[in-house]
RNA sequence: GCCCCUGUGGCGGAAUUGGUAGACGCGUUCGACUCAAAAUCGAAUUUCUACGGAAGUGCCGGUUCGAGUCCGGCCAGGGGCACCA
């Protein structure tokens, strides 16, 4: 009876509140004329009619289209650029309307702005789709731009349209092509063997996110790793400048530059060379050379110089090596895959023992990094502890807490941590760090070895076997080798007729595409078939966006104007691969001296996931999800609007397809408003951390945006009298959500303008009241620029209030002349005082000590120190 | 596996950066208005309580007059790992 009556209630405000049109037509609300004029229809705010109609306003007098001639300082402002997937997600409208605060707030303290939209274009999904639905890249990719466009357009983003690019067009990728021609003229492009993950039924090369346990995504074929000669750009030549670089970077989130640190990975170590039993030497390095006398077996890559060599004469040895080719080339994979080994039989000569050491092949040592060997030391490191075990080798111990530990066994696993050398000659008693110093001066002075600098960080593959990206500027000669194509032949662009019916890629059998005369000796020779790598497109957008001359990639002396980008915001998933290579294509650039400056990026936020909770049933094995619209949600329970039914509610997850937790912006600003939407995108959770999205929570700002609407309406131009405490708060809540926005702490600039009209509402009739409401229209304006623009048109504000300046502060107005002060006693709270600000020591002591409350709380225990804070608290301690 | 981050009421979170834990919002409960509902407005809302207080910021320990905040050790969730973008 109770529940039923309450699911009604439910029922008929869901689908009664937003409906603005019933609400319109009734109109039982009398027509309110206020005094200056302007007259309110209605009670009620109305998005369907108000969005539309500013968003016209703006464009009209094309107040976001940036002028670089302008004598007002300048703001780029960027947010990451989107891929055309087709619609956008509640993730991009998070992040835009974040860059769109920052950027309507530049602008309102007098800044001149530039913020601007492009498309991340090139890229698989388009492929996947002519594969899929026959639709030509192409055609798919402008298709899914008009309509992410249009959703863009009307959530009211303050975005200069007029600088609009889109990576997969010529008129982009072709100055792309110049500047990798230039890169190759600096020496910066290099091509070498690398491996890729090879479909040996689709007889094509796979990303990572396409090979699922080791098989094909499309064929279930088991993958291969396979070696194809491919292009490279050096970014290890700038390692050492890129982590530097990052020093100097204080406006980035700490973690990202230390992601960034560790990714770029500089290490300092020994190399030195084994002397084998074969007679030949074996390179190898490491980072821990005071272990030197615990290692007990030497270990190379299975695509190392030596296991080739084995393998010529041993089909066990090849075997193997096979065998380590199958599965992926992630990282992740090869180090989470079980620890194989090969014992070839040869011997590594310890450099102080003279012992000889067995070399194995190993699944878990990498040919990119160091020398591709390793020695191994399996009581000090984890993968050499698991491989020792299982191969039965020793595992001796060379570091422990003290000397008195050197018998200690191991517990199950490696120690990897800090300690003192024992068993170890020479080393004994020795710390590590000076046991490595030690280890290296020997080695260099008996030149057996030297100390090295390595990097973790590798160069840069760029070579892409598709279609679907920017193709590489070469051509293949066979008797002028690989030539470039010369600029005033470029862009060279992707052929149209392409077909996606067999697999592989469809530039390397088109039939005419790649022929081509040589340009250097006009004989026949081949273009190049690779494209590049779509980080290569989002490396140097910003510069694009910034100047758009057609015969070059972009003018320095207009980029000089606008970079580096005062304020870049995206997702944390891009804190390292993207921002590294954005950060080393403008060094290059730099390097080539077409650039003044190095680092693209002045401050970077990264911002949060947008999550939903998910619904679904059991239906015997398998789990059926269903979307948010297909549920009615009560407070403990969801239940399924077709059947009635209860389904279970899970987790609080990112949003995705598979799991039917999204929510459609579009529908969602069709029922609420873009104001509502970008409000509940700023409010409550930090912009950092994840933000939940609830149906609850849309609700709520779309009440705010009506209560606001409700205040704005109460204006009167005619009122007199002063309101102190208002103008007090009014001015503070001005200060704060200033400096609330410039942190980008919009959650805590929300909560502020809750505050004030919360204030505001409950303050009578005054002249300050008035100028308050005014206030908070230019407040929220940044937010809920729609609104803002409606009441100020309302209130009689003079022009657009896109183009009204912030509203000055009154720092007088800000200091607070009393203060509470916190008593505590042995740190508990006993009592609170009130005092005027600036209060000294001695009053407050008194004061304290003369409170009831803390003398039972003493009970006349002696007073040995009383703390006094001023304007805080004071402190009994007995 | 390796690197990085996060953890506070029923929920999202705030806390002047070592100084009154729970601002603000959501939800819930009660009340007002209404024939009734919606909308709106008002009040309450960490837990326990003998109504004096006591406990409390993922868990265990430490530093301090004082710890959500600093240190050490765990646990849980998330991001990245080089061809998803």
């Amino acid at each position: 009876m109770r529940r039923s009556r309450r699911q009604r209630c439910r029922s008929s405000r869901a689908s009664s509140s937003p409906r603005l049109a019933t609400c319109a037509a009734r109109r039982w609300f009398p027509s309110s004329i206020r005094p200056n004029g302007v007259s309110m229809t209605d009670t009620r705010f109305d998005p369907s009619q108000a969005d539309g109609r500013w968003q016209r306003a703006w464009e009209e007098a094309r107040c976001f289209e940036a002028d670089s001639n302008s004598a007002k300082p300048k703001s780029y402002v960027l947010e990451m650029f989107p891929y055309p997937s087709g619609r956008i997600h509640i993730g991009h409208v998070r992040n835009y309307t974040m860059g769109d605060v920052l950027a309507r707030y530049k602008r309102m303290t007098g800044h001149e702005v530039l913020h601007p939209m492009g498309w991340d274009a090139f890229g698989m999904p388009a492929e996947n789709a002519a594969m899929e639905k026959g639709v030509h890249p192409d055609g798919w990719t402008h298709a899914n731009i008009d309509n992410m466009k249009a959703q863009l357009k009307r959530i009211g983003f303050a975005l200069d349209w007029s600088r609009e690019l889109a990576t997969c067009d010529a008129a982009y990728y072709g100055h792309e092509q110049a500047m990798f021609l230039d890169l190759y003229e600096a020496g910066l492009v290099y091509r070498k063997e690398s491996e890729v993950n090879w479909d040996p039924v689709d007889m094509t090369v796979l990303a990572n996110e396409q090979v699922i346990d080791g098989k094909g995504w499309r064929s279930g074929a088991e993958v291969e790793k396979r070696k194809l000669n491919q292009w490279f750009l050096k970014i290890t030549q700038f390692a050492e400048d890129l982590l530097d670089g990052l020093g100097k970077l204080e406006n980035w989130p700490d973690k990202v530059r230390l992601m960034q640190e560790n990714w770029i990975g500089r290490s300092r170590g020994l190399q030195f060379s084994f002397e084998l039993s074969d007679g030949e030497s074996l390179a190898v390095y490491t980072t821990r050379p005071d272990t030197i006398f615990g290692a007990s077996f030497v270990a190379v890559a299975p695509d190392h110089p030596v296991a080739q060599r084995v393998a010529t004469i041993n089909c066990d040895a090849a075997k193997f090596i096979e065998q380590c080719k199958r599965g992926g080339t992630t990282a992740a994979e090869l180090e989470t895959a079980e620890k194989l080994g090969f014992d070839t039989g040869i011997g590594a000569r310890h450099p102080f023992t003279g012992e000889y050491l067995p070399v194995y092949i190993a699944n878990f040592v990498l040919m990119d990094y160091g020398t591709g060997a390793i020695m191994a030391v399996p009581g000090h490191d984890q993968r050499d502890f698991e491989f020792a075990t299982k191969y039965g080798l020793p595992i001796p111990r060379v570091v422990a807490s003290s000397a008195e530990d050197a018998g200690k066994p191991f517990a199950g696993e490696a120690e990897a941590g800090e300690g003192v050398l024992v068993n170890s000659q020479f080393l004994d008693g020795m710390e590590v760090e000076a046991a490595k110093r030690e280890v290296i001066a020997r080695a260099e002075k008996d030149g057996w070895g030297q100390g090295t600098t390595v990097w973790r960080l590798r160069d840069w593959g760029v070579s892409r076997q598709r279609y679907w990206g920017t193709p590489i500027p070469f051509i293949h000669c066979a008797e002028c080798g690989v030539v470039p194509v010369p600029k005033d032949q470029l862009p060279v662009v992707l052929p149209e007729d392409v077909d996606f019916k067999t697999p592989g890629n469809p530039l390397l059998r088109h039939p005419t595409w790649k022929h081509v005369d040589c340009p250097k000796c006009g004989g026949k020779a081949e273009r190049e078939t690779d494209t590049l790598d779509t980080f290569v497109d989002s490396s140097w957008y910003f510069l694009r966006f910034a100047s758009q001359p057609a015969n070059k990639p972009f003018d320095r002396e207009e980029v000089a104007k606008w970079l580096p980008v005062e304020q870049y915001i995206g997702g944390i998933e891009h804190a390292i691969l993207h921002l590294l290579y954005a950060r080393f294509w403008t060094r290059a650039l730099q390097h080539m001296g077409q650039l003044d400056f190095a680092e693209p990026f002045a401050s970077l936020f990264t911002q949060g996931m947008v999550t939903h909770e998910t619904y679904s049933r059991s239906e015997g094995s398998k789990t059926v999800y269903y979307a948010p619209d297909e549920i009615s949600r009560e407070a403990e329970r969801a239940l399924l609007k077709d059947d009635g039914g209860e389904v279970e509610i899970g987790r609080v997850i990112k949003m995705s397809k598979s799991k039917k937790n999204t929510v459609d912006p579009d529908e969602i600003v069709a029922k609420y408003g873009a104001d509502a939407v970008r409000w509940f995108m700023l409010s409550d959770s930090p912009p950092e951390r994840d933000l939940p999205w609830s149906e609850a929570g849309i609700e709520g700002c779309w009440r705010f945006v009506q209560r606001l609407w409700r205040l704005f309406g109460q204006f009167d131009a005619a009122a007199t009298g002063e309101d102190k405490a208002l103008l007090r708060k009014t001015h503070q809540t001005i200060a704060a959500v200033a400096e609330d926005i410039e942190a980008l702490s919009f959650n805590k600039a929300v909560a502020r303008l809750y505050e004030l009209t919360g204030a505001i509402e409950k303050a009578q009739p005054s002249a300050t009241r008035s100028e308050a409401i005014r206030t908070a229209l230019l407040l929220v304006s940044p937010m809920m620029p729609h609104l803002a623009e409606e009441g100020w048109a309302a209130i009689g504000g003079d022009g657009l209030i896109a183009n009204a300046p912030w509203p000055p502060v009154d720092p007088a107005l800000l200091v607070e002349d009393e203060v509470t002060i916190a008593i505590q006693h042995m740190g508990k709270l006993r009592d609170t005082l009130t005092a005027p600000k600036g209060a000294p020591k001695e009053d407050l002591e008194a004061l304290a000590l003369a409170s009831e409350k803390v003398q039972r709380s003493i009970d006349g225990a002696t007073v040995r120190k009383v703390i006094v804070v001023p304007d805080r608290l004071v402190n009994i301690v007995t």
